[in-house]
RNA sequence: GGAGAGAUGGUCGAGUUGGUUUAAGGCACCGGUCUUGAAAACCGGCGUAGUCGCAAGGCUACCGUGAGUUCGAAUCUCACUCUCUCCGCCA
C-alpha cells in the first residue's frame, strides 16, 4: 500500500507504480475521490465540534433550571446530519481504500524497464552449468528409479502437483532444511522461527497476498484461515501493529515452512517433477530494517541465499527483475536462478525483495529512532533461502551418475547420517 | 465442547447509577534545577492517526473489534475476537 499523501503531491510515483500493472487505473477519478473525502471530513468535523460544544451546555442549562427542549431538538437534527455525512465518508473511504490496495509498489529507480522476464538484467553468475558424458535424466525419472520420489502415489492419495518423498529422498529434503537453517542461524545471524502454517485474513492482507490474489491461496473450509503460501506471511505479521525500537533493527528471521499455492493460471506448466507443487518446503529469510539501510540489507540477504547454492556446488545466476516481472509489493527484486539440467536453463530458486515501506504501511509496522521521535515505517525484505524442493531436484540432476545413483554434496552428509551416495 | 472472569495509553492501574475525567494516579522514558559526578528530591514534558492552516496552532476520531440506543457512551444493549481459571476430550 502506498501513502495517499505522497500520491497526492507526487502523481509521477503513481504513474511509475502503474507501469507494473499494465491495467487501466483512473488516476483523475482517484484524485477527485480524495478531494471529495477531505471536503466531507472538514465539513463533518466542524459539525462534530459544534455538537461537542453544545452538548456540554445541556447539563449546565439543566442545573440552572433552563428549558432545554428546543436545544435538544436542534441537536437531534444536527446529530442526524452528522450520521448521514459519516456514512458518506465511510463509503468514500472504502472506495479509496479498495483502489489504493490495487496500486502496486513503486519500483526503485535502478529497476530496468521491460515487460517480461526476457528484459531482466543478469547481475552475476556463479559456477558453470554441469556437463555430462552420458545421457542425463530429469529428477523425476531419477527419483522414481531410486524409489525416493513417488508422484503417482501422491496423485492417487491427494492429486496432481503433490509428491511422496521416500527413504533417502525424504531424508535429503530434511537434510537440506537443516543445512539451510543452520547456515542462516549460525553463520549469518538470523533468528529461527517456526511459524503457524495457517493465518487469518488480516495477515494475508498485511503482506499483500489479499485482497488482490485470493485465487492463488488455499482457504480452509468453514474457517477464515488460509494456508500460508510462504513463511513470509506469518513471520512478517509477527510485528503487525507494532512500534519497534531502532536498537533492535535490523531484525533478521529465518523460518522453515511448508508452502501452499493453488497455482491458479499455471495449468499445464511444469507438470512433471518437483518444480511446481501445491505444497513445497522452503526456508525463508525475513528482515525489518531502517529505510536508509534496506538496500544494503537486500544485498546481504541475497548473498546469504546464494551461499546455500555455493556450498552445495550448484551453478546459478542472479538477475534483477525488470518492472514488468516485478511482484506487486516489491520495489526491487533479485531472483536467484539455479542451473536445472532437465530444463537446460536457469530456473528460479529464490526471490529476494525489498518492499521498502509498502508492506509496513499495510501491516502498520513502525520503529522509533529515539524516545521523543515520531514513529516511522520500517522497511521489510524477504527472500527464499532457498526453496527446498527445487534444490532437491537440482541436486538429483546435477550429481547424478551414469549408473543412476546420486552423489550427496559434501555439506549435506553430516545431515544424512554420513550417506555419500543415494543408490 | 461446558462453566466463569476479563480486555483502558510504553507499562501498571482508576473510572461502569451515561454529562467539569479535558481518560485520574504510579512506574518507565525525555528535558531541566540541585550535585564534583551520580542517585534521591523537585519542576516541566511524555499516545496514534486524520483534517484545516504558510506557520503558530486549531479541530476530529480512537478505552479489544463491529453494530446499536442517546442531544451526549470507556460507562447501556447486541454480536464477534482474544486472554485467563476450572471441567471434559485429545497428539
Amino acid at each position: 500500500m502506498l501513502d495517499i499523501k505522497q500520491l497526492r503531491s507526487n502523481p509521477e510515483l503513481l504513474q511509475r507504480a502503474l507501469l507494473k500493472s499494465k491495467g487501466k487505473f483512473n488516476i483523475d477519478g482517484f484524485m477527485a475521490l480524495d478531494v471529495k473525502r477531505r471536503e466531507l471530513i472538514f465539513k463533518t468535523e466542524q459539525m462534530k465540534s459544534k455538537q461537542n460544544a453544545d452538548s456540554k451546555l445541556i447539563p449546565q442549562y439543566k442545573k440552572e433550571g433552563k428549558d432545554v427542549t428546543s436545544l435538544m431538538e436542534e441537536m437531534k437534527a444536527l446529530s442526524n446530519d452528522v450520521k448521514e455525512l459519516d456514512q458518506q465518508i465511510k463509503e468514500v473511504d472504502d472506495q479509496i481504500a479498495a483502489l489504493v490496495m490495487t496500486i502496486p509498489n513503486v519500483p526503485n529507480e535502478s529497476v530496468p524497464t521491460g515487460d517480461s522476464d526476457a528484459d531482466n538484467q543478469e547481475v552475476r553468475k556463479w559456477g558453470t552449468p554441469v556437463k555430462f558424458d552420458f545421457e542425463p535424466k530429469a529428477h523425476w525419472d531419477i527419483g522414481e528409479a531410486l524409489d525416493i520420489l513417488d508422484f503417482s502415489t501422491a496423485a492417487k492419495v491427494t492429486g496432481a502437483r503433490f509428491t511422496f518423498y521416500k527413504g533417502a529422498g525424504a531424508r535429503l529434503e530434511r537434510a537440506l532444511m537443516n543445512f539451510m537453517l543452520d547456515l542462516h542461524t549460525l553463520k549469518h545471524g538470523y533468528k529461527e522461527i517456526f511459524p503457524p502454517f495457517m493465518v487469518h485474513r488480516n495477515s494475508m492482507v498485511g503482506t499483500g497476498q489479499l485482497p488482490k490474489f485470493e485465487e492463488d491461496a488455499f482457504k480452509v473450509a468453514n474457517t477464515e484461515y488460509f494456508l500460508i503460501p510462504t513463511a513470509e506471511v506469518p513471520v512478517t505479521n509477527m510485528y503487525r501493529e507494532q512500534i519497534l525500537d531502532v536498537k533492535d533493527l535490523p531484525i533478521m528471521h529465518t523460518a522453515y515452512s511448508a508452502c501452499f499455492r493453488a497455482e491458479a493460471g499455471s495449468a499445464g506448466r511444469d507438470t512433471r517433477g518437483l518444480i511446481r507443487q501445491h505444497q513445497f518446503n522452503k526456508v525463508e529469510l525475513v528482515k525489518f530494517t531502517t529505510p536508509e539501510t534496506s538496500y544494503e540489507e537486500l544485498e546481504k540477504l541475497t548473498n546469504d541465499a546464494e551461499e546455500v547454492l555455493q556450498q552445495l556446488g550448484l551453478a546459478y545466476r542472479v538477475v534483477r527483475l525488470c518492472i514488468g516481472d516485478l511482484g506487486f509489493s516489491s520495489a526491487m527484486t533479485y531472483d536467484i536462478e539455479v542451473w536445472m539440467p532437465s530444463y537446460n536453463r536457469y530456473v528460479e530458486i529464490s526471490s529476494c525483495s525489498n518492499f521498502e515501506s509498502f508492506q509496513a504501511r499495510r501491516a502498520d509496522i513502525k520503529f522509533r529512532r529515539g524516545p521523543n521521535e515520531k514513529p516511522e515505517l520500517v522497511h521489510t525484505l524477504n527472500g527464499s533461502g532457498v526453496a527446498i524442493g527445487r534444490t532437491t531436484a537440482c541436486i538429483l540432476e546435477t550429481y547424478q551418475q551414469p549408473d543412476g545413483s546420486v552423489i550427496v554434496p559434501e555439506v549435506l552428509r553430516k545431515y544424512m547420517g554420513g550417506i555419500e551416495v543415494i543408490k
